[in-house]
DNA sequence: CATTCGGCCCGGAGGC
DNA sequence: TGCCTCCGGGCCGAA
């Protein structure tokens, strides 16, 4: 599952291989078109598959940007507008000569979206679960819950955002994974990194937010950023399904100290699973607290 | 009016 | 082998 890390990598590989290529040609799937004639709004979200074409095609990408979990393409065409891209929990991007490059079997058969591009390769969409967005916009505004994201968590105000947020009534009262976890507290972090960093902070999950403190916080915030950017420099987290462009699995998973684990890898515990906000949270019983 | 909760978009994995 | 259940990022609408 893509978290901020992963977006970044895929991010950094795009940008090279597209900033300034012309989309020659877009195709979508059969599967998408019959998701949208069922009424149903898979990966394709609120544009008809023709009329997504109509747009995309002929188009110069002239940049590529993470913004929180979200890749934005910049087109123009005439005048500039926005591709925006979320991986929900399976989607990959492959840069190839053709489909058939794809490396594995289960990305191939889920191919969704395809950019032609002018260089001869093509930029490949795969998402096995369908959970991924795709939207065409004028600019953010046109997309609401884009303008709620909180700050970049490397942006030198997103420390007093989540400080601010994390006091505010709507979460001080909610357990801390769930505030973490929150794209308008924190930008970027899911489910892996949360689990990571509060188990670095020997911090429970389950902890009302404002029953930690002000330099507890700061430090846990600081936490969270530095996880994010061990991931990033680690090529991402691989569970099961995120791949860079090249079809690489990434390091991270390597070096979890939590997430995923049966046992405490500090005092050898029984790792313990709650749902908080809907989500599995692994924690050590004996460490965090 | 604000918060909470279930639904939605799905295939794959694991249990029986 | 085949069916059932669970899982999940993030938004949305109903309660």
């Amino acid at each position: 599952m893509p978290e901020l890390p992963e977006v970044e990598g895929v991010v950094r590989q795009i940008r090279p291989v597209a900033i300034g290529k012309k989309i020659e040609d877009v195709y979508i799937s059969d599967t998408i078109r019959l998701s949208k004639t069922g009424g149903r709004e898979a990966i394709l979200k609120k544009v008809e598959a023709d009329s997504f074409i109509d747009k995309v095609k002929g188009s110069q990408i002239t940049s590529v940007e993470r913004r929180s979990k979200y890749i934005y393409f910049g087109l123009r065409k005439d005048s500039e507008f926005l591709l925006v891209n979320h991986l929900g929990m399976s989607g990959a991007w492959f840069y190839v000569g053709s489909l058939m490059s794809i490396p594995e079997e289960k990305f191939r058969k889920h191919v969704h979206v395809v950019l032609t591009l002018n260089d001869g390769n093509i930029l490949a969409y795969s998402d096995i679960r369908r959970f991924g967005e795709m939207r065409v916009l004028n600019d953010e505004g046109d997309y609401p819950p884009l303008l709620l994201m909180a700050p970049e968590p490397f942006d030198e105000n997103a420390l007093q955002h989540f400080l601010d947020m994390s006091e505010s009534p709507k979460y001080r009262n909610k357990p801390i994974k769930e505030v973490i976890m929150d794209g308008q507290v924190i930008s970027g972090a899911g489910n892996i990194y949360a689990t990571e960093a509060l188990f670095s902070m020997k911090i429970h999950p389950n902890r009302a937010a404002h029953r930690i403190s002000r330099k507890r916080r700061t430090e846990l915030f600081k936490a969270v950023v530095d996880i994010l950017l061990e991931s990033i420099e680690a090529g991402g987290s691989t569970i099961s399904d995120y791949r860079n462009i090249n079809g690489e699995s990434g390091g991270m998973q390597n070096r979890f100290a939590m997430y995923g684990k049966k046992q405490c890898m500090t005092c050898g515990s029984v790792t313990k699973t709650l749902k908080i906000g809907g989500r599995t949270s692994v924690y050590c019983p004996t460490c965090q607290k």
